[in-house]
DNA sequence: TGGTTTGCTTGACAAAGTGAAACATCCAGG
DNA sequence: CCTGGATGTTTCACTTTGTCAAGCAAACCA
C-alpha cells in the first residue's frame, strides 16, 4: 500500500488541488453577487440553454433527485426558474429558467473572471498546449460542455 | 458587459470545470472509504504533518473557526484527532492527529488514484509542461503549500 | 491595574445532501 | 382491458457544512 508518487506528479497534483480550491471559491463568490449559492448557480447554468427534467438535473449534479427539488424550489422563489409540465410524460416536471433567470445566468457566466484572468498569463500557444494536455489527461472525454440532451 | 471569451479560452475553462468536478467527486469517494466526509478528510490531511491551532485550520479552509469546532469534534469522536493545550498560549487549542488518524491520512493519500491514474496518460515531459503551465497560470504562487502565517 | 484584542465554543439558523416512504403516471404481459 | 411493476417527483426526518452573534478565558498594552 501507499505506493510513493514521484515528486513531479505530486507537484502537479498539488497544483490541481490549488486550482480546484480557487475555482470553487471564485465560483461561489460570483454566485453570491447574484444572491445565489454555488449549487443554485450550477443548476441555473444548466437550465439556461433550455428546460430539463428534474431527474436529469440530478444526474448532472450527481446527487439524489430529492435534493434537486429543494434547489429548484429556491430558484423558483427568486423568480429565476419555474416548473413546467412535460406534454410527453405527465410524471415529469421540466425545470426552466425564466427570462430573468437566463439574464442572471448570462451575467454569471460573464463574471467568471476566474477563468479569463489567470489564463491571461498564457499565450495563445500556451493555452492550446494546456487544452491538449488536459484533454489527454481526461481521456479525451468531451469536456462536460454540451448537454446533447433532447 | 459580458465581454465574449474566445473559443479556445472557453474550451480550457470547460476542461478545468470538468477536472474540478471529478476531483471533488473522487476526493469524497476516497474519504467515504474511511467513513469520512470531504471536509473531515481535508482537516485530517492538514493535521497529518503535525498539530495546528484551530484558528489556523479555519484560515486554511477559508471558513469560520466555529465551523472547524464541529469538524474536529467529529474527528475526535472517531478517535482520529485530539485537542491539546498550547503551552505557549493557554487560549489556543492545538488539534492533532492521533496515531490512528495519521494512519488513516496516509491511506487516504495513497488512495488518491484520481491523481495518479489520469496523469498516467501523460509522459514525464508532458507532466513537466503541464506543471509549468499551471504554475504560470496561478501566478507562480507556491502550490497551496506553506502557510507562512505567524 | 483595566480595557481591548484574540482564540475557541456555543447556539440558532440556512443550505446541501442522503435515504425511505408516498403518490401519480407510464408501460408491458396476460 | 387491467393489473403489476417501474419511473419521476415530492415530502419527511436526519446529518454535515457553513454563517453569524454572543459569551468566556486568556493575553496584551498602556
Amino acid at each position: 500500500m501507499t505506493r510513493r508518487m514521484d515528486p513531479l506528479t505530486a507537484e502537479v497534483v498539488d497544483l490541481i488541488g490549488t486550482i480546484v480550491a480557487r475555482y470553487y471559491q471564485e465560483y461561489d463568490a460570483a454566485a453570491a453577487v447574484h444572491r445565489l449559492t454555488g449549487a443554485q448557480a450550477r443548476v441555473l447554468a444548466l437550465l439556461a440553454p433550455g428546460p430539463m427534467p428534474m431527474r436529469q438535473i440530478a444526474q448532472r449534479l450527481k446527487c439524489e433527485p430529492s435534493n434537486v427539488t429543494g434547489i429548484v424550489d429556491r430558484l423558483e422563489a427568486q423568480g429565476l426558474a419555474e416548473r413546467r409540465a412535460d406534454p410527453a410524460d405527465r410524471r415529469v416536471k421540466l425545470a426552466a429558467a425564466t427570462e430573468q433567470g437566463r439574464d442572471t445566468a448570462a451575467h454569471l457566466r460573464a463574471s467568471l473572471d476566474f477563468a479569463r484572468e489567470p489564463l491571461g498569463a498564457l499565450s495563445e500557444q500556451d493555452r492550446r498546449t494546456l487544452r491538449d494536455l488536459l484533454q489527454r489527461m481526461l481521456g479525451d472525454a468531451p469536456a462536460g460542455g454540451s448537454p446533447a440532451s433532447a
